[in-house]
DNA sequence: TGTACATCAGTGAACGCGCGTTCACTGATGTAC
DNA sequence: TGTACATCAGTGAACGCGCGTTCACTGATGTAC
């Protein structure tokens, strides 16, 4: 059946939007095509309607996902946010808790290396972020402002992925806690 | 056909090598039980001798990795290795690049959180890892012993995971490289 | 010490299952005249 | 403006494949007498 434009395009940002939040929660090989479908509203068989294959998906979602995180941490710093208020917002249970909302890299880091096909675009995200980082920073005219940037990403990445990992919740809060002790 | 008992015994042990190293190459859900086997020099038929499931296994695997990780951790302490020999040690790229025999932290920490069996053998193994990096600092008098220990976990963690994840070598470095810096 | 039998860690075929992918078919929408 | 046809995004059955798991069978080792 046919259907207008505007509707197949709606579709098709859906259906990246599911993937990027499934994925994110459960892992590229976590997740199946009938799974995002289904989130979609649609069956399984549409989906190469709209895309090629899952690997197509995987890195058009993670394109997708990292415009939008990138969109959102511009915006933040236009509005006067600091770094500190970024990692503050980032290191907290509510993040730790919300995988599918989450951080890109914090969630799919460790599986990216796996997936060719989602290293580019994965790879401009993580610029994207640090440039998002040390900008405010090189303007406020402090030293090493690309470093404290990659160090930053590299605390707040790793402190969420233990802060998930870890069984015991008091040792979870501890970590998101001292790591924003740390870093203020 | 029946086996002499210290012949089944170190086969048990091979296969647990074998599978912890292939884990932190490819994941739990990228390695499958043939290919643990087939590593070991036995069939697939044989690994229900040894252990009672997959998912077993990887409890198991996390249990004995975990332990020889702790206890390499400790002979390096005990021979006067300080903290920042530890780190500067973890971020190189011989480790980046050697995922196999590398950081179960860093290899599997963001898949840990959907493989509830192995969380408990996990988690023991970040508190004593976080007690190996405190306990030196604490023995030194320094002030925050343990949140030192939390923060420099995380960003090395972090850090090895966003080289290993990066597509760009430059950038990749230049993640190890200043990492390395910040803490030092 | 020798014989008979139980044990049990191997082998490899077979199982059901869910996966990614393909395909014949449907029918409303858009286009040509 | 009305009719005839091409388009194409859906549906859902079907495909081959690899997975975790089971099972009948094998035969050297250990045990009982």
């Amino acid at each position: 059946m046919r259907y207008p434009p505007e509707e197949t395009a709606e579709k098709h940002a859906r259906i990246l939007e599911q993937a990027s939040i499934l994925f994110r929660e459960r892992g590229f090989s976590g997740v199946s095509l009938s799974e995002i479908m289904k989130a979609t509203g649609l069956t399984h068989g549409a989906f190469y309607n709209h895309f090629e294959s899952k690997e197509n998906l995987i890195s058009e979602s993670i394109e997708d996902a990292s415009a939008k995180a990138l969109d959102f941490m511009k915006e933040s710093a236009a509005s006067g946010g600091s770094m500190t208020q970024y990692v503050d917002g980032y290191l907290t249970e509510q993040h730790r808790d919300e995988r599918g909302n989450g951080c890109l890299i914090a969630a799919l880091g460790s599986e990216i290396a796996r997936e060719p096909a989602a290293q580019p675009a994965f790879t401009r995200h993580v610029e994207g972020t640090l440039r998002g980082l040390a900008e405010p920073l090189a303007k406020a005219k402090k030293k090493n402002a690309r470093r404290d940037a990659i160090h930053t990403l590299s605390s707040i990445v790793g402190a969420i992925i233990l802060a998930r990992a870890v069984d015991d919740p008091e040792l979870s809060e501890e970590i998101l806690r001292e790591v924003r002790a740390a870093l203020d």
